[in-house]
DNA sequence: AACATGTGTTCATTATATAGAACAGTTGGT
DNA sequence: ACCAACTGTTCTATATAATGAACACATGTT
């Protein structure tokens, strides 16, 4: 039974570290007192909806995605392989690459990049997976020490918990990604 | 360009006269204050966390889901439109499509598709909504009566619990679906 | 070592959200 | 007709959230 005060302590701090961001930093960019914020982290706040949405802005987030509830492998599977679902009507092959679980919290990202140093992304929440498609060019994803090169239609899974990396081999390196926060 | 205030006083309309309930009733059954919930509803009021969390609670309804962006028909957003969040290291840039809600049972297709009949599929779960990212190719996509054209690039979400169309318009045309079921 | 700049915390003051009373308008019963 | 019980609104007193300064601590620089 959580209560609102550990509720958002929690989502809050989540979040915040997500980003990558310090106290004060995230006052600063959020126009709220750094007390404030402190205070809130702190489990002994209750802070208004203003508050409230500059945080999510700052963040970067949609507002409710910040109260939401808290919520090893790397699988590629690139085109031509796994198990199409063929429709008899017509040439449409449905691949199914991954089946989701239940109660799991996901965002889909179109992603846009250009060759040069590597975009070195900190872990996300434990039990975040990411899913990558790429869609035009190559690049090099996945965890820092064993990524993987991805060409157009491949698919890739891995932990974005661990360190991980997304870096365009081509110009006009383009992929869906989507993060999935297991809870 | 929603503020919070408009964006709270509408959602807890919404979810009012969805449980049926007076504000009189509301608030009461809250323990707030019916002054207070009248000028939120009015949209000049900036409720704290308490508040909103004891008006959930009194709904019935996980506090999160109070303030759940309404799940839109459809929605369509270009190659070049729709925020991106910029790394500074590198040309990388993630554009946030759809932002999940928890408790979603998700599956991801890659779709292959030639010219031809057009795939129809009939209505899934109730509350199952489907996102489409169009790799390469070009396809006629979304409800049966109003699909539309998308390019390589190209992101889509529509209503999966109504008929629905995928009718590819170029030889090789590819695609990212995933099919999201909403509780 | 002394200093500058960062961190997160605790404390005053000030701004403001909340609650409850008083209000006018509706509905339904006797 | 009155009356009672409801609706949602506008008011004011009070509780409290937000603020910025002062604080102790850590880090890196001259």
């Amino acid at each position: 039974m959580t209560t609102p005060q550990e509720f958002i302590a929690s989502a809050l701090a989540r979040e915040r570290n997500r980003a990558g961001l310090t106290i004060s930093e995230l006052a600063r960019k959020a126009a709220v007192g750094k007390s404030t914020l402190s205070q809130l982290e702190a489990g002994s706040g209750n802070p208004s909806l203003e508050t409230l949405w500059s945080l999510a802005t700052a963040l970067g987030i949609p507002f409710w995605r910040l109260v939401e509830p808290v919520t090893d492998a790397v699988t590629v599977i690139r085109v031509g392989e796994g198990r199409g679902i063929e429709a008899a009507e017509s040439k449409y092959i449905g691949t199914l690459l991954s089946a989701g679980p239940k109660s799991a919290c996901r965002d889909i990202y179109r992603i846009s990049a250009e060759p040069g140093p590597p975009r070195k992304s900190t872990p996300h929440a434990a039990g975040t997976v990411e899913h990558v498609i790429l869609i035009a060019g190559r690049a090099l994803v996945g965890p820092i020490d064993s990524p993987t090169t991805l060409n157009p239609g491949d698919y890739m899974s891995y932990r974005g918990d661990a360190p991980h990396i997304f870096e365009a081999l081509e110009t006009g390196t383009i992929a869906t990604l989507i993060s999935e926060s297991l809870l």
